[in-house]
Parts: C-alpha cells; sequence; structure tokens
DNA sequence: CATGTTTGCTTAAACGATTAAGCAAACATG
DNA sequence: CATGTTTGCTTAATCGTTTAAGCAAACATG
C-alpha cells in the first residue's frame, strides 16, 4: 500500500499557486510573502511532504550523500566507531552516507571508489592505509589518516597521544619498555610510537616490528621472553596487539599490572572489559568526524575543485584512558 | 577540472541516432538490431560513458539503493562483519548501501528509519533488538534476527550452532557447565542456549542472566566463584563476554583450558587473538547476507508491497570453531 | 499482388524538483 | 503625475533517463 508521497505540486494545488512559489517558499531563496510563506509550510506539513531526493539531484548536480571508503577493508576493527562517528555528522548535516569496501585487496580500491563515484556521491570520506595515493576522483575526499601525512584533512593527534601515554608510564616509574607496532610502514603506528619515545627520552626503550610473516605467523610475538629481560612494561600501537600481550603473559603467569604493565590504543570495544582492563589512548572520533564533514560540506557547497580538503584543525587531542593494565613499576 | 560525464544524447550524435535507441540497446530492452548494439556498447564504452542514477532514479522511481539499519546501534560489535557481508554482496547485485545509526535510543530508531526512506532507499536491512518491531515503512524489509522471530527474513541458526557447542563440550567430558546469557529477552541469546541445553541433556547445566544493572555495573559476575562450584566449562553468549570470563579466571589463576574451558559466540576479531585463543561458533554472514539481498533484489524488482520480505531458506548453518580455549574436562 | 506481421528505429511525454526570466501590481521618488 | 524600484508571484526551460506509442520499411502469407 505505497501510497505514493506528496509532491510541490499537490501544495501548490491546494493553495492554488505554482509550484516554482511553493520551491521558493520552502528553500527560503526567492521571493515570497511571510504570510504565504507560512501557509505553504503548513500545507507541507498536513501534506507530510518530503522532496524527492532523485528530482533534486537531477535538477542540481548534488545528492546529498556522501562515500566513506576504510581502505583497506570494512573489518578493520576501529569500522565501528569511524563510521559511528561519520553517520552521526553527516546526518547532522543532512548528508546520507554510503559505504564501500575494498575487500582486502589494494587493487579493489579503485573500484570501491569508482563504485561510490557511480553512485553519485558529493564527496568522499577517505581512511586510506600506508599512505595510499588517492587522486583524481571528480569529487572532494576528506582523508582522515595522521597529521604527518600529505594530503591529510584531520586526524587524531596520534603523536601527542602517545606522549601523554609515555608520561603516564614514566610517572610509574618503568625503566625497561618495550615498544610494539606491526607494520613499519604506518606512518600512523610510527607517529605514536615517536610519542611514547618522546616522552621515554631518559629511560630505556626497544622497538620490535611485527611485519608481514611472523605477524601472521601468530607464534611470532613472546612476550615472556622480553618480560625474562626485564622490560616492565608493554606498549603496543593497538588494543588488538594489547590484548594478545595481555594473555599471553596472563596465560604464562605473569600478573597485570603486578608484574608487568600493558597499554593499547583506540579504546576498542573489548578494552573495558578484560581484566584487568586495559590501559589505552582513545582518539575523539565524533570530533575528527565533524571536522572531516565540516570540510567536506563547504568544498562541496563551494563546488571546490580541488580533490582533498584541507581543514582549520588538521589534528584533533586524543585523551589518555588509565585503567588497571598499567600500574608501578615491579620492585627489582 | 570536473569535466562532465558523457549523456545518452552524446552517444546518439556520434552514432546520429535517437537517444532512445541507446538507452534501449544498453538496457537490451527494446528492439535494437544487434549490429547497432554492438557498435553503441562500443562506443559507450569509449566515451566512458556512466547513467546518471539520479535521472533514472526520477524517472523509474527506483535509486538503486538500500539502507542498512543495525538497531540499536553501529557500535555493535558485529557491525563490521555485518556491514561488509552486506556490502559485499549488494555490489553484486549492483546496489549502493546507506547506513543509519540510531544513536543508541530506541526511539531514534524511527527516525533512523524515515532517514533511510527520505534517502530514497528501495529497500532496507534490518538488524533488530529484541524483537523490535519495525513496520509500515513503505518499502520492503529484510529482516536478519533469528528463525525463531516472527517477521525474520534469514539469520544464522543460533540453535543449530549452540547444538555444535553443545556436542563439542559434551565429548570433551564436561560434568557441570554454566551458560551465560546477557539479555533474558533477546531471541537470539535463547536459542543460542537453547541448542547448547539440547545437546547437553545428560549433564548439569546452570544458567546465569547477567541482565541491566548488574551486567552493566561490570562487578557483576564473578566467574571464579562458580569455578569453585565445579563448574569446568563456561558457555557465555557472545565473544565479547567469553573473553571477559577468560580474562577474569586468567588474572584469578585459573588456567584456560587446562582447569576450566571457556567458549563464545561470532568469532569476533579478537577471538583468534588472545592466548589461548577462543573457541566460538561463526556465522556465515556472507551466505546470509546474500540470502537476505537476493529476497529484498527480488522484492524490489517485483514491486512486492509487502513489508516485510520472506527468503526460500531461513537459517543458514553455524560452524564450529575449535580453539585452544576448550579442553577436556579436568580431572576431579 | 493485396494483406498482415515483424523489425528497427524515432517521437514525445513523462519523472519532480530548481531557477532564470518575465510581468503585473504596489510602492517610492522627484 | 510621470518615472523608477521593489515586491510577489508565474511561466517555462532544464536536469538525463526511460518507455509507451507510432511509423516506415522489410518480410511473410495466401
Amino acid at each position: 500500500m505505497q501510497q505514493r508521497p506528496p509532491k510541490l505540486s499537490e501544495i501548490a494545488e491546494r493553495l492554488d499557486i505554482s509550484a516554482a512559489t511553493v520551491s521558493n517558499a520552502l528553500s527560503g531563496k526567492g521571493r515570497v510573502s511571510a504570510d504565504l510563506a507560512r501557509r505553504i509550510r503548513q500545507v507541507a506539513d498536513e501534506l507530510g511532504y518530503v522532496p524527492s531526493l532523485s528530482a533534486r539531484a537531477l535538477r542540481t548536480g548534488l545528492t546529498g550523500v556522501i562515500g566513506l571508503g576504510v581502505l583497506p577493508d570494512i573489518g578493520n576493527p576501529l569500522f565501528p566507531q569511524i563510521a559511528q562517528a561519520i553517520e552521526n555528522a553527516a546526518t547532522d548535516a543532512g548528508l546520507g552516507v554510503l559505504i564501500a569496501d575494498s575487500r582486502g585487496s589494494i587493487k579493489a580500491q579503485t573500484e570501491a571508489i569508482r563504485h561510490l563515484k557511480d553512485h553519485g556521491v558529493d564527496g568522499m570520506i577517505v581512511v586510506p592505509r600506508r599512505g595510499t595515493r588517492v587522486a583524481n576522483i571528480g569529487c572532494p575526499v576528506a582523508m582522515i589518516d595522521s597529521p604527518s601525512t600529505p594530503g591529510n584533512t584531520v586526524s587524531a593527534d596520534h603523536w601527542g597521544g602517545g606522549f601523554l601515554l609515555g608520561e603516564h608510564l614514566a610517572a610509574l616509574g618503568h625503566h625497561k619498555v618495550l615498544l610494539v607496532g606491526n607494520n613499519h610502514d604506518s606512518i600512523v603506528q610510527n607517529d605514536r610510537l615517536g610519542g611514547v619515545r618522546a616522552a621515554l627520552s631518559s629511560v630505556t626503550t626497544e622497538t620490535v616490528w611485527l611485519d608481514g610473516a611472523a605477524f601472521a605467523g601468530g607464534a611470532g610475538f613472546d612476550a615472556t621472553r622480553w618480560y625474562a629481560k626485564g622490560f616492565t612494561a608493554f606498549v603496543t600501537v593497538s588494543d588488538l596487539q594489547a590484548l594478545k600481550v595481555l594473555t599471553h603473559l596472563q596465560d604464562a603467569g605473569v600478573s597485570v599490572p603486578a608484574m608487568a604493565s600493558v597499554s593499547g590504543f583506540d579504546d576498542l570495544m573489548f578494552a573495558s572489559a578484560v581484566t584487568p582492563g586495559l590501559t589505552t589512548v582513545r582518539m575523539d572520533m565524533p570530533a575528527v568526524a565533524a571536522i572531516a564533514i565540516g570540510a567536506l560540506k563547504q568544498a562541496i557547497e563551494t563546488r571546490t575543485d580541488a580533490d582533498t580538503v584541507q581543514a582549520v584543525q588538521d589534528r584533533v587531542p586524543m585523551t589518555l584512558v588509565i585503567r588497571r593494565s598499567t600500574g608501578p613499576a615491579q620492585q627489582e
């Protein structure tokens, strides 16, 4: 029983005026007497008028929809946070969000982007991996990556977040801290660990990269071995890594935080669920999303042709979430 | 430098024919000689023709976009899996996916759905919570919930998955098994635990529901207390719960799986990362998504007016993923 | 050969909004 | 009062497709 929605001309008929006037009144653009405008809005409400986005899109060339491309793929553990923040910010801005997935393959990224473009998005938000270049798309693009990546529109201040964490560990008296990353090329990870190192300049740190094969293999990283070498704190580049280390230590009988401290990044949904709760660094996704959407919207409205858009603020502070997985350094 | 994309009439001009013929040739609908059709397709390719979805939508009333509404909100840990599977299936079917978030509030669900509708989706996929009723939307809706929920279109066979897990634990010789849920009203959870119980009919089981306050409080559930009472296996209704139990036991010095077994559901991304790896039951989201999209697409094409669509198959088997968190029952 | 049928295309009218241009009436200005 | 300006609306074109209807030419049939 799909009763067709009312259209502009039906409102017009009711009031015995032209459709153009109705359009003007509702958009507040042309010259319409205040009184008539009020009556028009009233009738529109009564009839439950909803403008046809298709018709508007055809006429104006703008669909009111933006694309969200998370690379390499949606499986990313951060995706829910990102998607939710972007969706909320976009909805507030009156925009719809279309998603695209690259199905893991880097090659398919191009296709995913074209897919969004073909569906007529006015612009897109891209969360790239490893400095993937996204260019010549033909619509404004906001990139959420890292402040030190060229082309970045806005992102969390990963370095600053790392610094906060470093200070925290220093204050707890740790003297041998192990930094664990899983992708030597990732700018985000390097920024995070760089911040940590900066704050820990006066203590011993060592960094291990669990790239590629060793990491995929699974058994690659043995935290207990490093614990035996005297490291009392493990800083990982993501909560998922932190969880691995945490459970690995626990399984081996190394109590956290009594004997060793563990920390992560991103505050994934399980960070607060584990025992002990995971100390981590959280990004303010809602703020990042709002800035990205704002910049994108402006670029769309001014019909800027520049591909990647710039924002007034390119980094937003991260916050340190102290839970129970970090504690005073073990007495020697 | 947004060079406007070519339109139908440009292809037509090039070949000195009418736009209608081009349209017919490309859609394969009207009567066009095989030879001309081939030439038309060739020119279309050369020019890189992409039909204007807006214009087509205006004319046909179909946007080629479906909505994905995950209730209550996108924060749901399963969202990445769902979104990815739906997006892939939709893309294969030539459809775009628009997302909506209810921002946690049940009230906002209606608004989220209207938001999708206003953006002109042809249909939607909804993953509801607690038998939320979704009705009278004015477009076909596919519900992914549970086979025993009325109105369900397709979903994983939660009961069957539970049964597999139960058999596994029985084979391991467990005699006292604790079942842990967090929402007494959830049909999905009841189905899962029902299946487990059915397979464990000859052993002692007890069920605790960590609903509302106790659960939110966090300190609500003390697994070690139950372990002390002689329970050797903990079956939780989700991996997140399982992770809580696992780390709680480990932190308290109860070794898994040597002393107690722990299992979850859904195979969330961290399930394989923890030590010991989490035994869990995984749903075949790609299959579920494909069926849902298929049914939805058909309803859209036949312009069925029935709101919630039916699928040929309403449940797809789950698979048991045996990792190291479950093992032989502890010797007494 | 007269008469139907099929084939292959064209014409033209939608779909529902936006918006430039136009035109009275009302008002202001000298 | 003659002239210019503003106000408030209407007319009509446009965005790019789809699709029903129409119309010759080609073909088939008795």
